[in-house]
DNA sequence: CAAGGAGTTTAGAATTATTCTAAACACTGC
DNA sequence: GCAGTGTTTAGAATAATTCTAAACTCCTTG
């Protein structure tokens, strides 16, 4: 049985968060399921809808955390458009223009090859490759 | 002589735009030196130290304008933070993390291989790689 | 080289995404 | 249970950007 509110405080217990009933409200609709990618406003609307609404600063305040802890990543795609990712694993992302849905692509069959070395004093973070489509 | 008006003008007119005395002015700052990423502020801040300020709100028409008819490109790399970038031809980018600096490297030395085909019904527009970097 | 109309600029208001504030609240260890 | 610290919240604040509509200017036409 996944899912239950036990999974979910340990989860983020080990990751440094007191699992407040907000954050494992947030936390079951990020995680329960398969990866998803979500703005803070969409995943506001989708906890307003359960019996335990969030305020809108605590589902910022909380993807902001979770994403310093290391349970979600951030991936800007336009000007004001960021997207919570629960893939936190090496991936990539298709975005579509017009509809502005986001798709992860594995890393592992992509090779970026003759990458310049970082500028001096500096180490590399991470590649983020957004591969534009349009319909 | 490079960088007189009258460039700027033939050029902003090639590119279906009115050469008024506010987009000259700009297309000067954006073009007559090497590349640039700049952002509206920054650029509005530069405008405005000049003999022909020109208005914020102008500064972003512009810069879109200038965007849409292919003379810039943007480039997104944080919520809340995009660059006007005067380099059109391919190419990528450093992002040093804590600084918010923006640095071009050429594409045509780096391969990317492997990547999927775009999603039924889309089109491949671009490939954006960011490479973040932290000191 | 006049109009005159379409396109452009502008100040300021509006919008959107996000963060801050500070008071109320709730986990947690004792 | 209680205290204490961390968390939540409504609402205000901030930042980036766009909108509005009135004034202005480029450019074509006569
Ligand atoms: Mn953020
Ligand atoms: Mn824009
Ligand atoms: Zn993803
Ligand atoms: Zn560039």
């Amino acid at each position: 049985m996944p899912g239950t509110s036990l999974d979910f405080s340990a989860r983020l217990r080990a990751a440094g968060l007191r699992p407040t009933r907000q954050r494992v409200a947030l936390a079951r609709l990020l995680f329960a399921g398969g990866h998803r990618h979500v703005t803070a406003e969409a995943l506001h609307a989708e906890v307003k809808a359960s019996r335990m609404p969030v305020s809108l600063a605590t589902v910022y305040n909380s993807l902001n955390q979770f994403r310093d802890a290391g349970l979600l990543c951030e991936v800007v795609v336009a000007p004001g458009r960021s997207y919570f990712d629960t893939n936190i694993g090496h991936h990539h992302h298709f975005f579509i223009e017009p509809d502005g849905e986001l798709h992860d692509f594995p890393s592992d069959k992509v090779t970026i090859a003759g990458l310049p070395a970082p500028p001096k004093g500096t180490r590399l973070a991470r590649v983020d490759v957004i591969v534009r489509v349009r319909r």
